[in-house]
DNA sequence: ACCTCGGTGTCCGATTCCCGCGAGACGTAC
DNA sequence: GTACGTCTCGCGGGAATCGGACACCGAGGT
């Protein structure tokens, strides 16, 4: 059983999804992503919870997330997944020194991919990843509204970081 | 979770798997397949059922099976499974006509392939179809024993049907 | 500075291969 | 001629395989 549930951002229209057993798939403002499956109520613990612990991360009261995972992946992706836990709030880190992190140095690509296809982003922090060379590559496909929220997750945890 | 279980019949040791929204696979005794899985308990509702309508068959007492089916398998193939049904108890019908009857006329060797991935032979009585000259072909590999077993069924109906 | 290239895990599409078939063409034996 | 063998070829659906493409990076060449 799937439940459901949306949530108005600084980024825009978020889409929670989650099972009895966890949180599923978080979906960004971008293209035909956000499915109207409708399957079950909004109004589910999991959901309620995780979308507070969001609207706490927006309001910049909140830098990290405690919110149970029912996730698919395969062996690699959650190690790369879990690894992503691990760079601090504020932080960024690149796709090589992350391969490294995880045991595989040189698969910098296959950490890209794992990346692209993290089903919660935000509540795992994929955005703290970026080129070797500073650079801000892709975030949901190489479109330009996907750079712009990444950058703008970036500014936000770095400019709360400064206030403190 | 996964239940299995074992049962002697007249051709020879079967392994009962099922799943608790209904059967899932029937291992005959041919090569490498009566998996050790050893999941779950054997006195499942769906397994002492699914014997004990098996032993009927093998008594002659029972022509037709009720059991809730858990299957696996591609649109097409659930097609040909579900005509597979509709073979009377003691008859047999051609693989090319079992394909014209699922709509797909010229499917026979498509049909042929479906026939030989059925996850619960007996139940769904695959045992039923044949070559269009009458030959018996295949029955779990073209073994021998395959063939052997393919035959003690169709002669199991043809006697049960005749002593009425 | 800029290009090229190799290494990496996964997905996606295309290609290839495998078969539990069947019809038709011949050849053979009565 | 009739009834069988045996061969060949075409058939349709899957599973396995292969070849790219990717949210990269470092090294080596221009």
């Amino acid at each position: 059983m799937q439940h459901q549930t949306t949530m108005q951002t600084p980024i825009g229209e978020l889409v929670l999804v989650a099972s009895d057993r966890g949180l599923r798939e978080i979906h960004l403002p971008l293209g035909p992503r956000s499915a109207h499956r409708r399957d079950g109520g909004a109004d589910h613990p999991i959901l309620t919870e995780t979308r507070r612990q969001l609207e706490e991360y927006f309001r910049g009261e909140r830098r990290g997330f405690d919110v149970p995972l029912d996730v698919d992946g395969s062996p690699f992706q959650r190690e790369v997944w879990n690894a992503l836990g691990l760079i601090p709030y504020g932080a960024t880190e690149s796709y090589g020194r992350l391969a490294e992190r995880v045991g595989r140095p040189g698969a910098a690509r296959a950490v890209g991919g794992a990346n692209g296809r993290n089903p919660v982003p935000i509540v795992v922090p994929c955005h703290r990843v970026i080129g070797s060379s500073g650079a801000l590559t892709g975030y949901g496909g190489p479109s330009e509204a996907g750079i712009a929220m990444k950058r703008w997750l970036i500014d936000h945890e770095t400019a709360v970081e400064a206030s403190r």
